[in-house]
Order: structure tokens, then C-alpha cells, then sequence
DNA sequence: TAATGGAAAGTGGTCAGACCACTTTTAAGC
DNA sequence: GCTTAAAAGTGGTCTGACCACTTTCCATTA
């Protein structure tokens, strides 16, 4: 049997020979790249091979094409831009750190959202929610950011944090802790007033106690 | 003279084209799309050009392909977000607000942890493009935005955004206008000085022009 | 009848060649 | 030397062909 891993998409191939071309013949942002012929002579591809790929990082807006003119490496930096490549085609996804910050930072947004308007903040479900916490003396954690996400109003954004929630460690049912009850409720209660700085400061302070008491 | 700005780009009009069909045809992730013959012969163009479009759709991570076995809209695959954003954005139409609002909250909180962090404010690209934009007068808009959500160091963030952008209905090669120019040096400007507030302000006051400009 | 095996059809992967449209370069003509 | 038209270069697209792999289907067999 072998190495199923080696199962590399050819054309992915090829994009990386284009980067090892640019990194090698020193190609600088804004020059010219050869042409589509030349390429697929060196690289002992058809053209139309080569072009799959020009197209592939021209979507990603790595290069420019200009009909009758040639091809063109994106200006500035290009450092960053190979790097980029490389961790596309590495398929780097390994970082479960970048999943916490994308999901803190769609929560934070929807705090502020709410906070920024009227008609958000003065819906029923934190009220009910600050009840909640009063008498129960616990709650769902994540009960109370998904009412946020969803009062926020936008369904990309919603779907994405539910995407990241179910990539998170973190279980879906923990319930909070009576440590947890004044950061809570000061959140609660300032998304209710429209204090936005108010909020997002207690929602650090939630988010720095949940990191440091699961640790 | 025809207008220059009618040079759509061919390839992602097959991409456009793409889009409506898995939605007019309710293809659900996992699902198989036409095969490549039957989908240049319906949106009638080359079996060339539509492969272009779906190597670049699957750089993306739209889309898989197996040889000898078809093409799949993205399932259950290395990553599920992708998966996620692909449904959302090639079959939800009129939830374009949604994606320009998270495309804004994905380079404002770029715009903050850039910021935040010395090394990377210090970064040459900022110097470099602040240059250009002294010396050139113009520069490519999401030329900039790319640069940041790059540098922002999130690639799972940057992987999301650069989705947005490939669906966003502005053309990539829009280029910036006079009256932009003071908004993006005060951008760059306060980037390099970690002044974050001055950069968010800049931020949105140049995104309230693009709105308003546009319209 | 159920299972097996292999042929046939379907599909993506790649290549070569041919045009076209547009840009850049070259060279002719003034 | 300058202008301008022809030529060369380049990306854009289509067609047809062949290969490698997968799926489907059906006849043969146990």
C-alpha cells in the first residue's frame, strides 16, 4: 500500500513550482512573470495546466493578468504572499488558536451590534436572561452568547460561530460557575444600557476567568 | 470607446455562472455538480474554462474533485467552515449585506490586533505602502486590505475573508480615487503607530466613502 | 437466486494545436 | 527624429484527442 498523503492534486503541484520559480528567479512584486509558453515548456506541463494554476492565484490575488500583456506578480510585499501560498497548499489548519480568536472576535462584534442599537438591546431575552441568573444562580454558557449571536441579526455570522462553536474544546452544556455570576450580569445588564465598552470589557473579563480556570 | 470597467474577467463569469446554477438546481453540499463536459456545453464556453473556474473554486476549497468520480460541492472535508461558507455564499442571494458586514468586522479586528502588536505594526509593507500611496497617488484598494488581513496573522480569518472578497460584487482591480488618499494614509499611518481607535476611525470613514460613493 | 467478475460508460487529468483579441515591439516610411 | 503601420508576443478560448480512474451494468458462475 501507499502513502495515501502522497495523493497530492497535480495541479497544486504545478502552483507550487510557480512558487519555487518566483522565490528562485527572484521575481519581485510587479514584475513580469514568463509567459504561459514558456511556463509550460519548463515546466514540462501543457498550457493549459499552467493556465488552471495562473488562475487559481489570480483568484486569490496573488497575480495580475492584463490580455496582451502578460502576467504579473502582485505588487508589494511579496514575502507575505508566497508565505500565504504555502500555507494553502500545506493545508496548515492546524492552528485551533486561530478558531478561538475568529470565534471571540464574531462575539465581541455581535456585543458591540447589540449595544449600538435600540431595538437589540431592548429585547426581551436579557431580561429573561437576567433573571435567569438571579434566581437559578446558573446558566448555559453558551446560552447566553448563541441569544447574542442570534440578536445580532446576521446569518453568515451566526453560522460561522456555530461552525466554530462545534470546532471548540469547550463542551456545549458547561454551566457556569457562581464565580462567573457578577461578569455575567454586568454584561448582561450593560448590553441592556447600550454600554459598549462596558460589555466588551466584561465580556474579557468572562473570557480571560474561562481561560485561566480551564487551564 | 466602449467603458474599460465592462472587462469582466471571463473566468469569473463562469465562477457567477456556477454559483446560480448550484442554486438554481439546489445542489447541496456533498452533492455532485454536472460533469465538466455537460457544464461547458450548458453554459456553452470550453471544457478548458470551465475547468479553470473549478481549479480555482477548489484552491478555494469549494469544491472536490475525484478522478474518474466527479465533482462534489465541499462536505465533510479537512475543513468544515469552508464547507460552511461555501454553501452559504454560493447559495443564499440576497444575504450579500451579511457578507460585506462580516467581510468589514474581519478587517477592522484585523486593523486592531495589527495594532496592538509592535511587530507587527512594524512591519515594512506599511512603510512600502505608504510610499506608493505619496508617490503613485493610487493604489489597489483591496491591495491594502489583503496586506492587513494578511499581516493580521489569523489564517483561519484570512481564509474566510478572502472567500468574502471572491464573492463580493466589487471587481478586484478597483483602484483608489484622489479623494480616498488622505483616509488611507491616516489608515497606514495610525496602523504603523498602533493608534487604534485613529486607525478604526480612518477604517470606517473610508468604507462610509466607498458606500457612499458607489451609490 | 445471489455473488462475482469484467466489460462498457462516465468522468476528471492532461496535452497539443488552432484561432482570436489585445499589447508591446520593431521597423518602415516620412 | 518622429510618426505610424506591420510584426511579434501574450493572454483568452475552443476543440479534439488520449489517458487514468471510478461507477455502472450485465452476463457468467457458484
Amino acid at each position: 500500500m501507499d502513502k495515501k498523503q502522497e495523493n497530492k492534486k497535480v495541479f497544486l503541484e504545478i502552483v507550487n513550482q510557480l512558487r519555487q520559480l518566483i522565490k528562485h528567479e527572484g521575481i519581485k512584486p510587479g514584475e513580469k512573470l514568463p509567459s504561459e509558453r514558456v511556463l509550460s515548456e519548463r515546466l514540462n506541463v501543457g498550457r493549459s495546466s499552467v493556465r488552471e494554476a495562473l488562475r487559481s492565484l489570480e483568484l486569490l490575488g496573488l497575480i495580475e493578468t492584463r490580455h496582451g500583456g502578460g502576467t504579473f506578480l502582485s505588487s508589494v510585499s511579496s514575502n507575505q504572499l508566497v508565505e500565504l501560498l504555502a500555507s494553502f497548499i500545506l493545508q496548515e489548519n492546524k492552528a485551533i488558536e486561530d478558531v478561538h480568536i475568529v470565534r471571540r472576535m464574531h462575539e465581541k462584534e455581535a456585543i458591540r451590534v447589540i449595544c449600538s442599537e435600540q431595538s437589540l438591546r431592548s429585547l426581551p431575552v436579557w431580561e429573561s436572561l437576567f433573571m435567569k441568573l438571579e434566581l437559578e444562580n446558573e446558566i448555559v454558557r453558551d446560552l447566553l452568547l448563541r441569544e447574542i449571536m442570534i440578536a445580532s441579526g446576521n446569518r453568515l455570522a451566526l453560522k460561522i460561530w456555530l461552525q466554530l462553536v462545534a470546532y471548540s474544546a469547550t463542551p456545549l452544556k458547561k454551566l457556569s460557575t457562581e464565580e462567573e455570576k457578577p461578569m455575567l450580569q454586568r454584561l448582561v445588564k450593560s448590553l441592556q444600557l447600550g454600554y459598549e465598552n462596558e460589555a466588551t470589557s466584561a465580556y474579557e473579563n468572562w473570557m480571560h476567568y474561562l481561560k485561566n480556570s480551564s487551564s
